[in-house]
DNA sequence: CTCCGGCGTTGAAGCGATTCGACGACATTA
DNA sequence: TAATGTCGTCGAATCGCTTCAACGCCGGAG
């Protein structure tokens, strides 16, 4: 192995001569500078991690911390790990995987051992019992989501109130008076991490402000469940030409419901989503997306910034993009 | 922060007495034992990953490096990984991760600096400039795939060759007697992995063992090509009622084909895949399964054991699994 | 009784970087 | 001319751990 004592050897100078070349900490004359570079191309050296690590006490790896628990959509999980690693190495950072069955055991392995500089923490829950420790770890973290209390942390998410209200104005924009909304399990507004109710809530606020006339059920992800749902509000409001649907799962079953019951998509009824963008591509469907790779990216900036010292707000909520499909048309106003 | 001397000075011993308790590198009274892991709990001491990386060049972290072109089926990478994660934790390691696009650069810088025991990498192309990469450097690595060499490396993957043969098997033994294949695109046969050769040799080798006609064509991923190629099948074989297809993006239009040209499934034509289980179980298809879990679980495993310096073999076929589902049904011998 | 070998423990020498104080050399200012 | 500052470089201490040679102790063999 090349060390920087050889570096230093081949070029002439003093290994922490070296050492400022490489790290920028000091003025070096630009020939010494240049000479020192090719030396250690010359070598193909590389610092050595671990040494690095020891003597400047950073490590310039971040952990990121995966949910593992079924129903999390897989491809917009790996949109966001591969965003947050890509961005990671524009900061000269990597990327360390935790998956969350290590709890709050795993996080203070990793902190005590000094592995990583800092926690990337994504699908935190209400009550988590982590949160607190990632307040007092002496390595800073970005949550991604929103917990309750976000006083003296970092978080990013996307703006699901303002998600609720974009999918209502799309609607309204497209002459829809009376709309539906298809809301998560019930359990999930029970206790939950937040997102099911500021969508609805945004959903709510919106029709209220354009004066539309909404209706709001929760559906399980089952046929069953849907259709029984979908069924109700059409009963609830026979008027109803559209449907804003924030649930996954259910979202398979909506059309088929849908057409079950008589109406076409998007002839009689207009169907947006609050989706990952592949779903909603696979089935047509107008949607906002759940821009993970945003989330991502976002994230390790958010969490470098703290890194270098710089002061971040605590909250920062991504704005929703929608995205026109076939699922909704322009429909002559009436 | 604690350091291995305020455990040693905790529990009355000397700092090398608490590495060896740590690491059992030596024999240790009973009594000295407990007392000095008595101190570590008390203390919440953990040994700082840096400093034992630096006295021990060990790291107790692997590298895995994920592949980021588009095609490749997010979920099933996802389940990949975080059956890798998991099962290094199992041998008290972590994982860092590494995405394709920083190519054979970014494994000699991981290399160089030190960071990894060894390398775990997915989806490798037949011609690979990372591959004779690796075999130099001196940490070991376990390629997920199988490039064309495979002398003096170590891959995992699923036998395909049996995964072929295997659907064959199936259906013969349903009574079906004039199977068709449908493949990936035609420029995935001409430079590749090999496995679409290697599922499709299986094939015909079990057809002609079992005495079955079989006919077999490519197919790209839109819906015109599909429709195509799936007519062309039954013209060249107008008694045929099984079809197997290697294609996961095809998939998606093959029922629809099929109902096009007047076939049911399962009634008049059987249809078995080999893709992950998820696309298959949203499809309700027969299939042999991309066992993702299993390839990340395995391939962690052999690189473990080769970092014990145990001997293991260059190459491990995992076995196919089929996973009967309602496109393949029973039919009366004829 | 002495010698030897094994066991349990210790002290000290690294591992390869960073970083801080110090030190010439040279320019600037009084 | 002497005092002061700045710039570029160096030497040495330090980070926290592992590991190796060495050593005292004890029991069993000669």
């Amino acid at each position: 192995m090349v060390t920087i004592a050889d570096v230093a050897r081949h070029a002439g100078v003093a290994p922490s001569t070296v050492s400022y070349v490489l790290t920028g900490k000091r003025s070096i004359s630009p020939q010494t500078r240049s000479k020192v570079r090719e030396s250690i191309r010359l070598l193909g050296y590389h610092p050595h991690a671990g040494a690095r690590a020891l003597a400047s006490s950073r490590t310039n790896v971040v952990a990121l911390v995966l949910p593992l628990r079924p129903g999390v959509h897989l491809p917009a999980l790996m949109r966001f790990v591969t965003a947050a690693a890509t961005t990671a190495r524009k900061h000269e950072m990597d990327v360390l995987l935790m998956t969350a069955d290590e709890g709050a055991q795993g996080l203070r392995r990793v902190a005590g051992s000094a592995q990583v500089d800092g926690f990337l923490m994504m699908d935190v829950e209400l009550d988590d019992d982590r949160v607190p420790l990632l307040r007092q770890l002496p390595q800073p973290s970005v949550l991604i989501g929103r917990p309750a209390a976000v006083a003296g942390l970092t978080c990013v998410d996307l703006d699901f109130e303002a998600a609720g209200g974009r999918c209502v104005d799309h609607l309204a924009d497209l002459g829809h008076r009376y709309i539906g909304f298809l809301g998560a399990p019930s359990v999930v507004y029970q206790r939950n991490t937040g997102s099911a109710q500021r969508a609805m809530a945004g959903f709510g606020a919106a029709a209220m402000r354009r004066g539309i006339a909404s209706t709001a059920l929760p559906a399980d992800d089952d046929y069953e469940s849907v259709l029984h749902s979908v069924r109700a509000l059409l009963r609830a409001q026979p008027a109803m030409t559209a449907l804003v649907v924030h649930n996954e799962a259910a979202l398979g079953w909506v059309a088929g419901s849908l057409r079950v019951l008589g109406r076409r998509v998007p002839e009689d009824m207009a169907v947006v989503g609050i989706c990952p963008d592949d779903l909603a591509e696979q089935l047509q469907l107008t949607s906002v997306q759940l821009p993970a790779e945003e989330l991502g990216h976002q994230a390790v900036e958010l969490l470098v910034a703290r890194l270098n010292g710089q002061p971040v707000p605590p909250l920062t909520l991504l704005a929703p993009k929608l995205i026109g499909r076939a699922s909704t048309a322009p429909r002559p106003r009436g």
